[in-house]
DNA sequence: TCATTAATGTGTT
DNA sequence: AACACATTAATGA
């Protein structure tokens, strides 16, 4: 198991700001810039870290890192909506951090200085930015203790579960995970390889707690969660 | 359409 | 978990 790394998934989650409000991300869009990445593109590198913060309006982006060895640590998956960044003041720990567009992405460009007078103009906005690390701490605990419990299988359906929360469309008895996710990326998130995720999708097919297709899985939320409590 | 690449499935060490 | 290899689906010239 890779303890180190996967405390550090959890942990960097804490720096973004997601969740936040629409009112207020439409309130800080609107200064920002409009800019676009397509698919593919490293929005953020180790090495231009830009000192901004990037509110993603649509599409999808991919936090990671890479080890020592040069392998792919997934971070985080942001939808639309989430705001990511390296500036040093809120993302303490974040660096060495890629974002990469999985799909066309619209986003806005804040630059530090624009958003240290928005903070200044409606200090409630902090506030609400500190409630947001808090929760964010909360779930960072949570996951961590099921990844120092939980064996390979355990994990894989928490994780499951967790995007099934995020980005999960209902498709009768089953939740669509709409991310267009390979073993790899899956494998990258939880510490594991393509193969052992590959394995233990298929197994959890025949428990008939998901159905998979290329990039396309689906999971029965009831069974999963069934399947966590023990 | 055909060739190439990407994703997945499986067996072995 | 790592590796090798087979199979199948997607991509794009």
């Amino acid at each position: 198991m890779r303890v180190p790394e996967d405390r550090l998934w959890y942990l960097s989650q804490i720096n973004l700001f997601s969740e936040m409000p629409k009112a207020d991300l439409e309130r800080i869009g609107a200064k920002a810039p409009m800019s676009t990445a397509r698919k593919g593109d490293l929005i953020i590198t180790p090495d231009r870290e830009g000192q901004a913060l990037y509110l993603l309006k649509e599409g999808r982006v991919r936090l990671f890192r890479l080890s020592p060895e040069g392998k792919e640590f997934t971070l985080a998956v942001l939808g639309s909506g989430n705001v990511f960044g390296e500036i040093e003041t809120f993302s303490a720990g974040s660096r060495g951090v890629y974002a990469q567009a999985m799909e066309d992405c619209f986003l806005c460009v804040i630059l530090k200085h624009d958003l240290e007078e928005l903070l200044r103009a409606r200090p409630e906005l902090g506030v609400k930015m500190l409630r947001i690390l808090t929760e964010r701490l909360r779930e960072a605990g949570e996951l961590l203790e099921r990844l120092a419990h939980g064996g390979i299988r355990q994990r894989l359906v928490h994780l499951l579960l967790k995007l099934a929360e995020k980005f999960g469309v209902e498709e009768g008895k089953f939740t669509r995970i709409d991310l267009n996710l390979t073993h790899q990326e899956l494998a990258s998130m939880i510490g594991s390889t393509r193969e052992t995720v590959t394995a233990n999708l298929s197994s959890l097919t025949r428990d008939g707690v998901v159905e998979t297709g290329r990039k396309e899985i689906l999971i029965d939320r009831q069974k999963a969660a069934a399947l966590m409590e023990p």
